[in-house]
DNA sequence: TACATCTTTATTTTT
DNA sequence: TAAAGATGTA
């Protein structure tokens, strides 16, 4: 009865979606079907009345995860999306947390601060404290705050190994406190506040372990410490949890995650069998080989092989400039023959390792009049003008929000400086109130008094409409109350912002709340929650720039994989890390398997970053890939005399000779003829007294400033002054 | 308070 | 290079 479901599913995927009730870890390949296993299980759960719809609760990482599940369940059976649990991690705590915010000691209309919120929360915490911010800037507090949280540690439970991590916890301690007070939660606390409202909710536990029965979640090698116990919370010893991720494309290590927790899954949740989908629908052959090639260099891998059936296809293409610019325009010469046979633009992506690199290529692309698309700008819900008008609505919501409060007090400008705000938060310190109320019953010099009146006669006003009208309305009242449009309209250069405000407003009008918060609580969660997609760029066929890690699940008929260079992809930052070249590896293994036919691999022997110009050795991941799967190319030959030697000591390295390579231009000061008077070249091969011998990778600097970097053989990788070192050719 | 000028610093990012 | 933050000036 239930052939419609399965069919057209290979044998992999049928047992994934068929597997009766027990907790099992799927493998999923870049390009495996995925997301349909995931929801397919899902129907098949509910179509041979395995599970209600109510029973299932399933989790994904980002709201576009989530909005594509619903669709296509939606597609697969009739079936009332509504009351179904199936969301982000944030998402489903948030909705747990309000349901019982009693119970996990917190105000009903508790406010989600976004990063940005949580660096300014954090600071107010620093001023306070009279801290040296120099030392203990807010972005490190930060960090330390929410790694502690995301391991599930509060801050009675971090053990200070020194001063500096003692005054950290200080930090934390405080900043826990002050978001108590003002009824706000980060986004680790959403999910740490829930695990404990589980841990210590028997009652509430067992009501929602005994509800879903079937639990599945997506992007597993994401998970961090704290998601991975509150799924153990959450699962009854008798629920199933079916995992779905890929080890081998785990890339947020950086931000807590954990792949450790993929074979901790499999023990803890006594998985049976670890079902692998291997089968690629995406790529042609010789990517798959490449990738696959690639990754076969990272160590304690679950293990899994990519294969299609689809042929080998072309060759990859390795590329190699002497310049950023050479890169460009070749990618741009390229881009036009693609484009010239039909492909669309948009199927095409240029990936980078980090945003720096796109504005060579956007300067190319646009000077060749071709359409194109940067992701990674601001969203909507991030905008300095829309972060304005929703503080507004937070206060109209909470008089306890000193964050939003502060934010808006005086913007737009009503006289409502420094000192008469140092005077409220004195005040409202003391006396342990929230800073509206403290305004309000303080006396302010003349200007400051009438503007701190008016201000908070508005907010009253603002508060009044509220629950009196909808919430487009309630929007637009906020506005008009805060002065916010008038001021953006009569700015010169107000008019986006004025639009962006108009636009929030037909977003309050249309949002459709499908919780059972009252409205404004939802709009400001879902703003928090879900900031809006990436900004748009220009038409429709345009072609796609990102980075590489916001390619991860995407596709494109053709890829370019630019600035593979040593340093920069491997990041340079990455190898003091531990595990970070294989995370770097992973991350090249994300980037290629984005491509379903045509792979390029580009690099550039010097490359602008930072307003200096910077040399680089070929990454090591296209040595990675076997040489008879690619095409090499490079810019038209140069003169022998200008070949740098780097080449000859790279290829000694471990790995395989290398093809025929053509030259780079290579010396210091960024041109070719600039280099007189230094009396080393990039690639040379040189002595150190203490360090022993090495070859020149890179130099920066003029005269005196002057610094190289060596590559020793036994030392690593180093930057020495010209001035001091004692280097002599080898 | 607003604007100008200097300094600092530079992966990756979702919620 | 270029953006953000801090500090200084009118």
């Amino acid at each position: 009865m239930d052939d419609t479901l399965l069919a057209g599913l290979n044998p992999e995927q049928r047992a994934a979606v068929t597997l009766p009730r027990e907790s099992a870890l799927v493998l999923a390949g870049a390009g495996s079907g995925k997301t349909r296993v995931l929801t397919t299980r899902i129907a098949h759960l509910i179509r041979t009345r395995q599970a209600s719809p109510l029973g299932i609760l399933a989790v994904t990482f980002t709201n576009k995860a989530a909005r594509e599940m619903m669709t296509r369940l939606a597609g697969m059976m009739p079936i009332n999306t509504r009351g179904m649990w199936v969301g982000t991690f944030h998402g489903l705590c948030n909705r747990l947390l309000r349901a019982h915010h009693r119970e996990a000691g917190l105000p009903s209309l508790f406010q989600i601060l976004d990063s940005q919120d949580q660096q300014a929360a954090i600071k107010r915490v620093l001023r306070a404290m009279g801290a040296d911010e120099e030392r203990y800037p807010a972005r490190q507090v930060a960090f330390f705050i929410n790694g502690n949280k995301d391991d599930g540690v509060r801050a009675a439970q971090v053990n200070p190994w020194d001063a500096a991590s003692r005054a950290m916890v200080g930090f934390y301690q405080a900043y826990e406190a002050q978001c108590q007070r003002e009824g706000v939660v980060d986004f680790a606390e959403l999910l740490l506040r829930s695990y404990e409202l589980l841990r210590d909710n028997d009652m509430l536990r067992a009501h929602y372990a005994d509800r879903f029965g079937f639990i599945l979640v997506d992007e597993f090698q994401d998970t961090n410490r704290l998601q991975y116990e509150w799924l153990k919370l959450l699962a009854a010893p008798t629920s199933a949890v079916f995992a779905v991720g890929d080890d081998d494309q785990s890339i947020y290590a950086f931000r807590g995650a954990r792949v450790g927790n993929m074979r901790l899954f499999e023990t803890e949740f006594k998985v049976r069998q670890v079902i692998r989908l291997e089968q690629n629908y995406r790529s042609q052959g010789n990517i798959l080989d490449a990738a696959n090639a690639l990754i076969s260099n990272n160590s304690g891998r679950l293990g899994k092989n990519l294969w299609t059936e689809a042929g080998q296809g072309e060759p990859i293409r390795v590329y190699e400039a002497g310049t950023d610019m050479d890169e460009a325009g070749f990618i741009v010469e390229e881009i036009r023959a693609l484009h010239g046979e039909g492909m669309h633009l948009s199927d095409i992506a240029l990936l980078y390792r980090s945003n720096a690199q796109s504005r060579v290529l956007e300067q190319f692309i646009f000077n060749a009049g071709l359409p194109y698309r940067v992701y990674g700008g601001l969203r909507f819900f991030e905008r300095l003008e829309v972060k304005h008008a929703l503080a507004w609505l937070r206060l109209a919501a909470s008089p306890d929000d000193d964050g939003a409060f502060l934010r808006v007090v005086n913007f737009p400008p009503r006289g409502i400086g420094a000192r008469s705000l140092e005077l409220v938060q004195q005040q409202a310190i003391s006396q342990g109130i929230p800073m509206t109320v403290a305004a309000a019953g303080i006396k302010l010099a003349g200007k400051a008094a009438s503007g701190m009146a008016d201000f908070l006669a508005r907010v009253a006003q603002l508060r009044d409409v509220r629950g009196r009208v909808e919430l487009g309305e309630l929007v637009e009242e906020a506005l008009r109350l805060s002065g916010l449009l008038a001021h953006y309209q009569a700015e010169r250069d107000g008019a986006e912002r004025v639009e962006n405000l108009e636009e929030l407003v037909s977003a309050a009008a249309s949002f459709n709340n499908d919780s059972e918060l009252d409205d404004l609580a939802a709009f400001l969660s879902h703003a928090s929650l879900e900031a809006g997609e990436r900004e748009a760029g220009a038409g429709q066929d345009a072609l796609q720039l990102m980075t590489v890690h916001s390619a991860k699940g995407l596709e494109f008929h053709a890829v370019f994989v630019t600035g593979l260079e040593e340093g920069l992809f491997p990041h340079e930052n990455s190898l003091s890390e531990n595990d970070g070249l294989e995370e770097e590896r992973r991350l090249m293994y994300v980037a290629v398997t984005r491509a379903r036919q045509r792979l390029y691999l580009t690099r550039s022997g010097s490359r602008m970053l930072h307003g200096q110009i910077r040399y680089g050795l070929r990454s090591r991941f296209i040595d990675e890939v076997p040489e008879n799967l690619c095409r090499f190319t490079g810019p038209v030959q140069q003169t022998p005399r200008d070949f740098p030697s780097a080449w000859a000591t790279h290829r000694e390295e471990p790995g395989r000779g290398q093809p025929i390579r053509t030259p780079l231009p290579g010396s210091f000061g960024g041109g070719p003829s600039s280099d007189a008077g230094l009396p080393f070249r990039i690639g040379q091969n040189v002595k150190h007294a203490r360090f022993g011998s090495g070859v020149i990778l890179a130099a920066e600097g003029q005269g005196e400033d002057a610094r190289v970097q060596v590559n020793f053989r036994d030392a690593g990788t180093k930057w020495l002054a010209l001035a001091y070192a004692k280097l002599s050719a080898d």
